[in-house]
DNA sequence: AATAATTGTTAGGATAAACTAACAAAGTAA
DNA sequence: TTACTTTGTTAGTTTATCCTAACAATTATT
């Protein structure tokens, strides 16, 4: 029988932000510090400083007094998994629906907290799909999108019937 | 000169929430109590006492000691744009995506409150532009799409070249 | 090594949002 | 009209997140 585990109730969006900072700056910088973490997400040490603690008690960091942070290979699974639905996010914005680069992330920062798996799993799925597309990830209908985004008029779309 | 007014921060996600609830339950019900709040959004009726103040406060809503909720004209206004960011979500997860209908509702109550006027702007133009397609709003490309999310295959798009 | 600058922590406070318990008002029924 | 039920409010607590001010540790400079 396997031991019971306290029961961990999901990550706030504010823990998964801070989490997901700590993973990106490692990956830029090799370590991490509060200072960094704080000028990143724009807000004060001693809120990094708070937040690190809640995340140690949960066992994704590990962080020792005055000391560098870093992911525990837990931390470092649940980080990919938000990393994944941010990337993705920013992808459908960014280049399927046209959105801005940086009003891309923003959103995606906010919205990429509440996806139920399942919307993740389609909204994958339909990047993937249009990312693979023969033309090279600009299929002939998100060329008609655009253009109707751009005029409010369709292109006739001449599609051979089967 | 045009007087001027206390600044008004924008809404909180909890605040849009409870006003979008009274706007549904004003439509479906004629009138709205803070019981019939409580039960739709599953929250305590004392959290309810307390938005409707916040949201008094700042001239959304009318509400008398022990009396029925009402919109004011503004509230009225910053409710439809919220409906109309909440339907567009649910019919861009639902019809486009193929997320079943329930957890559309769910994800797009999340996710109408983080949404740039951008990314608003943009999707709401792509589900338009898929509804009214030639094809009923059932176009070639996302028949595509349903086929390589159920298969993981690619149909072969027969498209008369230029 | 002593001093200065940087970085990190602690303590304590504010705000938003929820809760429970207890009470008050309104509506219903005897 | 009195008593019961339903509905709404108040007061006070909790949790999460941020903040500022003050202090402590570390690192860099002279």
């Amino acid at each position: 029988m396997v031991l019971k585990t306290k029961k961990k109730t999901s990550l706030t969006s504010s823990m998964e932000d801070y989490l997901e900072t700590v993973a990106v700056l490692k990956a830029d910088n090799g370590v991490v510090r509060v200072r960094d973490i704080s000028k990143v997400m724009g807000v004060k040490k001693p809120s990094v400083t708070g937040a690190l603690k809640a995340l140690s008690e949960r066992g994704l960091i590990v962080h020792e007094r005055y000391g560098y942070v870093d992911l525990t290979p837990e931390g470092e699974k649940v980080a990919r998994s938000i990393c994944k639905k941010h990337d993705m996010l920013v992808r459908f914005l960014n280049r399927i629906l046209g959105v801005d680069k940086k009003i891309s992330v923003v959103d995606a920062c906010e919205m990429e907290h509440f996806m139920s798996p399942q919307t993740f799993d389609r909204l994958t799925k339909f990047v993937e799909y249009v990312k693979g597309c023969p033309e090279g990830g600009r299929p002939e209908w998100l060329k008609g999108f655009e253009h109707y985004y751009k005029t409010g008029k369709r292109i006739k779309c001449k599609v051979k019937k089967g």
